[in-house]
RNA sequence: GGUGUGGUAGUUCAGCUUGGUUAGAAUACCGGCCUGUCACGCCGGGGGUCGCGGGUUCGAGCCCCGUCCACACCG
């Protein structure tokens, strides 16, 4: 993996360049849709190449590892070819998993034991197997197992989770560094930033992670709950401390906002849920706003999903028939609004990447988050 | 014409046997929420002169009588 930077540091910290994979090109600022199973829900594969044209997508260690498993996923010879997505792609650790699935859990300084939320099997992740299943998976980038902090922390708390995601990560970089490709292609793995809220635990989380020398570092444990505020200055005192020639993913955020006000602040690239869960729940991003097409004031409105919008999905259904599809329970609602607030996300990236190579970003960033609304 | 069964929220029904606070559910309708996806999900809200008219009772969706409607069976 290659990492090039075509502008950085201006009047902001916002920076425009590119990731280079084995199977592909990523320009950044990048936001990753979420492919948790192996797919990105309600979208084909074809529609991510052809009409949104995204540059890489991310999947889930943890969701593929239950299922299908690795046998299956190294008979398929990877997930590329399994999925039939020949694009780059990036596989979280389950980290977040094992975060969520609280109560079925049980981490130790060996790795997490769980209980998969399937079929309550017990199984444990450790630093190094978590390497060794996305080697098996093909993942262009990889990421190491953490912990993500839950909020609210005492700093205790904080103190000993990060402590453990630390010794997970030297355990994680040396077994990569021992470990080699299964596909004859490149691999690179991202170390994760933690500390919670806590100024000077994420000071030496970030100097830690800086030791391995990455190919580019994560950012987690934000947008669990903390207030925004919160969010960004610690994203801000991260990215003044990992270095400049590597990208900087800030995990699992967020609202268009989020992003805009995140790439100001440093960070590359993004992944988040909100796109597609949120448009399976009817609600949609676009360039007028946040909308609930669900609600009855679309019923008799035929202007399009987003007359704005730069995708078929975006022009070629009214709001009144995606209201319907919805309200009539019919996939296809589901697979629009999908395709729309996917769209619109990568749009995002791809205007705020131009402006930041022309200069204006900030401007344009302010006009964005008020034309459409503080709830972005 | 007779007998039986049923009529309760927009809809489908529970509650009636053993009358007792503001009559429930599901669904539909209206609104909100969702940040490294246990998530086509979750939360909340509005909505009923209990077919109609009498009677018994301190009190009736519930018991009694009449009546209308629907369905079934028998003539």
């Amino acid at each position: 993996m290659r990492f090039e930077l075509f502008v950085k540091s201006g009047h902001s910290k916002a920076r425009a360049g590119s990731i280079t994979t084995a199977h592909g090109t990523v320009n950044t600022p990048a936001f990753l849709p979420v492919g948790t199973a192996g797919t990105v829900k309600a979208v084909h594969q074809r529609e991510l190449k052809d009409d949104l044209r995204a540059q890489i997508i991310l999947c889930n260690t943890y969701h593929l590892y239950l299922r299908p498993g690795t046998s299956i996923l190294q008979q398929a010879g990877g997930l590329h070819p399994f999925m039939g997505w020949d694009g780059p792609i990036l596989t979280d650790s389950g980290g977040y998993q094992v975060f969520s699935l609280a109560g079925n859990r049980k981490l130790s300084e060996e790795g997490a034991l769980f209980k998969s939320h399937i079929d309550g099997s017990r199984h444990l992740f450790t630093p190094e197997n978590i390497v060794e299943i996305q080697r098996v998976i093909g993942a262009d980038i990889m990421m190491v197992l953490d912990e993500c902090t839950a909020y609210p922390a005492t700093y205790q708390e904080a103190r000993t989770s990060m402590d453990l995601t630390h010794q997970w990560l030297a355990r994680a970089m040396k077994h990569f560094g021992n470990t080699e490709p299964l596909y004859g292609f490149d691999q690179a793995i991202f170390p994760i930033v933690q500390g919670s809220v806590y100024r000077d635990l994420r000071t030496a989380s970030a100097g830690e992670v800086c030791r391995w020398n990455a190919a580019g570092y994560a950012i987690g444990g934000l947008a669990v709950g903390e207030p925004e505020s919160e969010m960004y200055e610690i994203t801000s005192l991260v990215t003044g401390l990992l270095p400049e020639d590597r990208p900087r993913y800030l995990m699992g955020v967020g609202t268009p906002a989020n992003l805009l006000e995140a790439i100001s602040l440093g960070i590359d690239m993004f992944d988040c849920v909100m796109p597609t869960r949120n448009a399976r729940n009817g609600m949609l991003f676009t360039s007028e706003g946040v909308l609930n097409i669900r609600n009855n004031k679309w019923k008799d409105d035929f202007s399009p999903v987003d007359p704005a919008g730069f995708c078929f999905a975006d022009t070629h259904y009214s709001k009144a028939y995606l209201r319907h599809l919805f309200i009539s329970g019919e996939i296809l609602g589901a697979q629009i609004a999908s395709l729309h607030n996917l769209s619109f996300y990568l749009w995002l990236m791809k205007e705020a990447r131009k402006r930041i190579m022309e200069g204006g970003f900030e401007s344009w960033k302010k006009e964005i988050i008020q034309r459409t609304g503080n709830r972005l």
